[in-house]
DNA sequence: TGCTTAATTAAGTTATTACTTAATTACTGC
DNA sequence: GCAGTAATTAAGTAATAACTTAATTAAGCA
């Protein structure tokens, strides 16, 4: 599952942007939201999968915390289209320049 | 619904991409797609409330092209959560530097 | 006018997703 | 060992999403 498909819930994005600010337990997690442990613990195993966060255990703790590595993915994705998409527009605006003088010689 | 929700769709995520192309009609992005048009025509929709894609009508043609300011809102997204993280990236090595020249003098 | 083409809307189906509660696993401290 | 806590897995449900075909709207053109 792509990044992206995993950024889709709002919930999840939240989570990104709470571990954002510092790592947090699963607890940590869940008592910021209005939802059960498993939800959240089911939320966490999709951002797990998606590569946009890590766990590690400490006892009985699961420390989650934000992978700046699958935010990449996600922006990668983003540069490369927009590189696309305004590389479109230089040639949109050199095609009007030229149109423009094109015009002011013919006068 | 935000852009995010809307990109977490392949077949849409190709349709942007190929909108960044160039601007098409309904029917040159039904041709790239093994998929009918009403299904094309409902991705469109969701791309146009998103914000992502602007459409304009000539004759009976429905004139489809990307929006960068529906691009701009996930790359704001993503910018702001990851200021956020480098700022505690920041933070964790001065923290460590710190420790470290503690270490030191106390030997 | 009526036939064709472009696109959308309507209605129904299936798969997926986001939850729930109950059960389970695994550490902690007495 | 066992009661308590942290977290996950299991199982089921309800809402949503992505399609399908059929019907509809609207423009183009002989």
């Amino acid at each position: 599952m792509l990044s992206l498909a995993a950024l889709a819930d709002p919930t999840r994005r939240r989570i990104v942007e709470l571990l954002a600010g510092r790592e947090r337990t699963a607890g940590e997690i869940v008592d910021e939201f209005d939802m059960s442990a498993p939800a959240i613990s089911q939320h966490l195993k999709v951002l797990r999968d998606s590569g946009l966060v890590n766990v590690r255990a400490e006892g009985q703790r699961r420390i989650h915390s934000l992978n700046g590595e699958g935010l990449d993915e996600l922006s990668d994705w983003l540069e490369r289209t927009r590189a696309v998409w305004s590389r479109r527009l230089d040639a949109l605006e050199r095609e009007l320049r030229a149109d423009d003088a094109k015009k002011k010689s013919s006068k």
